[in-house]
DNA sequence: AGCTCTTATGAATCATTGA
DNA sequence: GTCAATGATTCATAAGAGC
């Protein structure tokens, strides 16, 4: 069975919202992606559910999710534990054992690699700049579509710098946009191979770059920072589904997950809580979907 | 108390050598840095450790760190659960709730992204290019010197270097006489940053690029491949230990943990299980100390 | 000595085969 | 059936040979 609508953002607990069977049938969605509320955050939205309650609260979703997944589809969720009293919160853990308990496989763990990550200075830690991208499914086989996500291959094709003199080097240093680059991005296109399972996205380049700049350009809502960029969301779609399937985010902020799932001209459906972020998803989502039928068609 | 003995290797099983309280006195230790063997790896030495065993194998042993680790120390442990059965295993997680259980603060996770990972093609996942460096701490405060792994910033120099290897790099810059190799000069003297918790050893240089180098090509061994690379003891040496400091491995190996502290003016204490590896790291760290007296002195 | 090219090999994982 | 051993797959690095 089909959901009954699909693209469409609905505005609840996903709890409750999940449960409506006609809205989501068993084994009717390819893929679920989302960056669930971390403990103690969105105060207002979730009621900041705490690090000790957070299984808790968060298993009844999970039943549901696991209900309406395709046997062959996956589940994605972005997380990371805080810091409280000078500890890493032990819940993700928890809820990694609590999920396969109830029948989850926990395929892996994807490390989202973020540079450009929140500022601070703490006495007793850096900066953190990873969070757990935790993938699991109903079953050991499922879809995967690798192909899809292949990049450039890696920098010891620096056989072609060993041929450079030393004012190549320094060339390419003041220089700003010099003949070299171009050169070796050339090279580079030659070969594509197959990424590993930590997702750095300042290197590489999984949306296409025409794509990524005119949309960039096109809608760029500074006022509100999604919790995640459209690049995550992208590449886990670009990696278990094809064009036509159906995404569900059951947290959906801002509406990241239904922006990628438009631009990848895949069916998008997205719960979401605060009244607010649902206006901004929908909207958000019409200005891609406008963007598409003038930029790319 | 200090130990009654430092900068030696003891060979047998760690939870028996560590619980001798003339060598290994309670609140003796400065850090604690070792990669156990992982499930199911090592049988010849460990008689492969299943992971429904690991937590119950290993508390014992941590049990003991506890004991003789300073109260301001720290206990660092890289490791990283293998699949099976199309799985990620639990048993690190359960570790780390487990190892809180016993007071342990799990204080920090970093994540060690290592590019050169082991190839493969599988259906279900990508090559795994990370594992974890698990952070305990027996108090809030724990001593740390964050500045001494600064790492030097600059818009071009990272991007630069990335794709450089540290021979390449450390062969650049031995051609002073060059305008580039003025340049490194320059870029060893910038502005330094505070890293983050992603260990990334290919896009920074946290050893001194001189001392790297004439190490690497005195002391070659091409017999047995480390656990872990020079760069991962040696950055959280010099996080959380100073000159002179106890540092302790109870997993030696072939003595890399040996090697980074001779090399950093640390003191350095080690457990290894198989009398091979422990010739072979004593041997090593002798090539290291030979290394120091000729070369930098 | 320095550069180019070749070759070997990793804390891997899965499917298949054989006991 | 269950378990163990073997082969196939794959990318980046480093050592070694040759000029």
């Amino acid at each position: 069975m089909r959901p009954n609508q699909i693209n469409i953002i609905y505005k609840g607990d996903c709890a409750k919202r999940l449960a409506e069977e006609t809205r989501f049938p068993k084994n009717s969605i390819d893929l679920i992606i989302t960056s669930p509320p971390y403990a103690d955050r969105r105060k207002t939205t979730y009621g900041g559910i705490h690090g000790d309650k957070y299984v808790e609260w968060f298993l009844p979703i999970s039943k549901e999710l696991y209900r309406i997944l395709k046997t062959n589809g996956s589940f994605v969720m972005n997380i990371k534990e805080n810091v409280e009293g000078g500890e890493r919160q032990t819940y993700v853990l928890e809820l990694i054992l609590s999920l396969k308990e109830q029948g989850w496989l926990w395929t892996e763990e994807y490390c989202w690699y973020k540079k450009n990550c929140h500022p601070g200075k703490w006495i007793n830690r850096f900066r953190d700049s990873w969070e757990r991208c935790l993938h699991f499914t109903k079953n050991k086989r499922f879809k995967m579509y690798q192909d899809s996500v292949k990049v450039p291959i890696g920098d010891w094709s620096k056989r072609r710098f060993k041929s450079m003199t030393n004012k190549d080097f320094v060339r390419t240093i003041s220089g700003t946009k010099s003949k070299f680059g171009r050169n070796v991005s050339n090279w580079l296109n030659k070969r594509k191979v197959y990424p590993h399972n930590v997702l750095d996205f300042e290197n590489e380049h999984y949306i296409e770059p025409t794509t990524m700049v005119h949309f960039a350009t096109a809608c760029s809502n500074r006022n509100h920072s999604a919790a995640f960029p459209l690049e995550l969301p992208s590449w886990f779609m670009k990696l278990f589904t094809r064009k036509g399937d159906i995404i569900l985010d059951p947290f959906m902020g801002i509406g990241t997950t239904g922006m990628a799932a438009v631009l990848l001209e895949r069916n998008y459906m997205g719960i979401e809580i605060s009244g607010e972020y649902v206006r901004e998803a929908r909207n958000n989502i019409k200005k891609v979907k406008r963007f598409r039928k003038t930029k790319l068609h």
